[in-house]
RNA sequence: GACUCAAUAGCUCAGCUGGUAGAGCACAUCCCUUUUAAGGAUGGGGUCCAGGGUUCGAGCCCCUGUUGGGUCACCA
């Protein structure tokens, strides 16, 4: 029976479907097919003097068709890109029985499907290398449309463009729009890069908890769970510091993790619940010489991707190429507003604050302040790849105190474009200091800040024993990745970035309509014509259901013994 | 979370002051000899996001909701 919730071109393929079994093809084979060239290798290395690949087997997916009488073009996607195939009809019949071009290829055959091919390559009359086929496979038949996305010359007609459908079927977004593969091919080259560089320089990769039964080394709020054996609730960790400074502790010079952490927080397009973080911590080394690596390590990571050190991202063009600038994060905000805010006090800031318009209250405290200062001033001005360095002491509790100023810990962020790419201390190594540090943000906690940390007794202890000075290091591989991939937005970094779910309309099921003398066989087409549930039944007018009815019964040739009019009459009389 | 814009065929989109639901591609049928966004002809396809309201009449106006985009807030 025909399924009424099925589109026209959904019902077309399924009949396609039974039509190939019939002729005793499997549409699903179970069989390997062994493919020995690539679109991508044929179109760059054929060459019709040395008359190479002159056996080929290549798969892919059907993404264009254009089909004439005896012969036709198909254009097959596979993964590196595109190449047309030839399809002839004596040479893939050569004896009388034209069926595998006449109704296999041209009927049953559709944009989407996947199917391997074997033949020979040559250059067409219109001077494009396509392959020849002499036979073709049906490796999966697919029996839903694709969206159709035309391209001349780089030019992109009737693109498949709903951000909402792109990114719920991430698939569809992969198969139809070429650049979207780019993006993710380039954030694996960018992790590749980074990895080889971390590895180069002797650093260990390690995995540390995700589950953690405190949350901390950042300030956010976590998402919770909880496990049933330990009858304790644990936490998605929102950074792994405290993990990675406890593997120092315990005698690694260099560790670094590539880490998923999850926050609690607000999405937008630089936010997605879960993100990915990489870690590192070296021994014995501080801020300054942090500063060399990351320049150096996302130097590399530009040029591996790009060949070059400039990205365009935008508007802009960003040369990563070192060294970047260094300044204070007081010398910035001199910079962008003219003022030297080193020896202000708390008074004096707020009113540089109001005076600059930049929104605070009076439960801010100097670090704060400042921060909200240099936000609000300098952060989105900062385009190419700057160090700010020197923060205030109030917003960097795991921050080691500045070497020479007082207020200040030695830490920096990269910023570029306008965002922060990473964040670096030389590391808390006194723990007497960090235990006060952790009291400081328990008081903020008690003060109602949710992102305030809790003070980790497990890792005050390890760090008791002595942890050598280091450096640390924490840089977002999503933002570096919307840089490195000129991406407006997170989503475009992640396969499958959070989404609300999709709703569903509530469909009564087939006991409700049963109940009330509806015979099976007529719920579809009830539910077809809008009635998904038995109450929404109640206020209808018999007769014009039975109309609908005997209507949908003959469009859709379901060949049903139509109800009579005193029967619908019953049914809605049965609805209680 | 606040404000704002949007949702119409499988896809991309029109739709006038409120008056019979439209186009291109895709799909089907027929013709066809190497075509390039696509050869020609004909045809089928719609819960106009959902639910209320105003109206003789709603895709369009009003209200509520759903989902998405943008800006802002929190944050990396």
């Amino acid at each position: 029976m025909v399924n009424l919730e099925l589109s026209e071109q959904e019902i077309i393929r399924r009949q396609s479907l039974e039509e190939l079994r019939k002729l005793g093809i499997d549409p699903y084979p179970a069989a390997k097919y062994e493919i020995n060239a690539s679109s991508k290798e044929i179109l760059t290395k054929f060459d019709p003097e040395k008359n190479n690949f002159q056996e080929v087997t290549i798969a892919g997916r059907i993404m264009k068709r254009r089909i004439m009488g005896s012969a036709s073009f198909v254009e097959l996607q596979d993964n590196g890109g595109k190449i047309q195939v030839y399809f002839k009809r004596d040479n893939i019949c050569p004896n009388e029985d034209k069926t595998l071009y006449n109704t296999v290829f041209k009927k049953l055959l559709d944009i989407g499907d996947i199917i391997g091919v074997k033949g020979n390559v040559f250059i067409t009359k219109v001077g494009e290398i396509s392959v020849n086929v002499a036979e073709f496979t049906i490796l999966s038949k697919s029996i839903r449309p694709l969206p159709i996305v035309k391209e001349k010359d780089g030019k992109i007609y009737d693109a498949f463009s709903d951000l909402d459908q792109r990114y719920r079927q991430r698939h569809l977004d992969l198969i139809v729009n070429p650049n979207v593969k780019e993006v993710f091919v380039k954030r694996t080259k960018l992790t590749n890069s980074m990895r080889e560089y971390l590895n180069g320089k002797g650093y260990l990769e390690v995995e540390t908890p995700v589950l953690q039964p405190l949350y901390g080394g950042a300030a956010a709020r976590p998402f919770k769970t909880y496990h049933n054996t330990l009858d304790q609730t644990l936490y998605l960790r929102i950074a792994n510091e405290l993990y990675l400074k406890r593997l120092i502790v315990g005698g690694f010079d260099g560790v670094y993790e590539f880490a998923k952490d999850f926050r609690n927080e607000g999405m937008s397009r630089f936010h997605n619940p879960e993100f990915t973080q990489m870690e590192l911590y070296v021994a014995y080394k501080d801020y300054n010489w942090m500063m060399d690596t990351v320049e150096e390590m996302v130097e590399k990571i530009a040029l591996d991707i790009h060949g070059e050190t400039e990205v365009q991202v935008g508007e802009n063009v960003i040369n990563f190429k070192r060294p970047w600038k260094r300044i204070t994060m007081f010398e910035a905000i001199q910079e962008f507003t003219g003022i030297d805010i080193s020896t202000m006090d708390e008074k004096e800031l707020l009113a540089t604050a109001n005076k600059l318009k930049v929104p605070v209250d009076e439960t801010m405290g100097k670090g704060k302040l400042i921060d909200e200062i240099f936000g609000e001033m300098c952060e989105s001005k900062l385009i190419q790849p700057t160090f700010i360095t020197d923060y205030p002491i109030e917003m960097s509790p795991l921050a080691k105190k500045h070497r020479s100023v007082d207020g200040l810990v030695e830490r920096f962020e990269a910023i570029c474009n306008g965002k922060e790419i990473c964040n670096a201390y030389s590391e808390l190594n006194d723990p007497i200091d960090q235990r006060e540090r952790f009291e400081e943000q328990l008081v903020l906690g008690k003060r109602g800040d949710e992102e305030a940390m809790v003070l980790d007794e497990d890792f005050l202890r390890s760090i008791e024993y002595g942890m050598p000075p280091t450096s640390g290091l924490g840089i977002g591989i999503d933002r570096l990745a919307m840089i490195m991939t000129n991406s407006n937005s997170i989503q475009d970094v992640l396969f499958f970035p959070q989404m609300r779910p999709e709703k569903k309309a509530l469909k009564d099921d087939n006991s409700s309509y049963t109940e009330i003398g509806i015979p099976e066989e007529w719920i579809p087409i009830i539910q077809k014509a809008g009635y998904v549930t038995v109450s929404s039944l109640k206020e209808t007018s018999p007769g014009g259901l039975h109309q609908k009815l005997c209507g949908t019964n003959k469009k859709h040739k379901l060949g049903l013994q139509n109800p009579s009019q005193d029967d619908v009459k019953n049914w809605i009389e049965n609805i209680k």
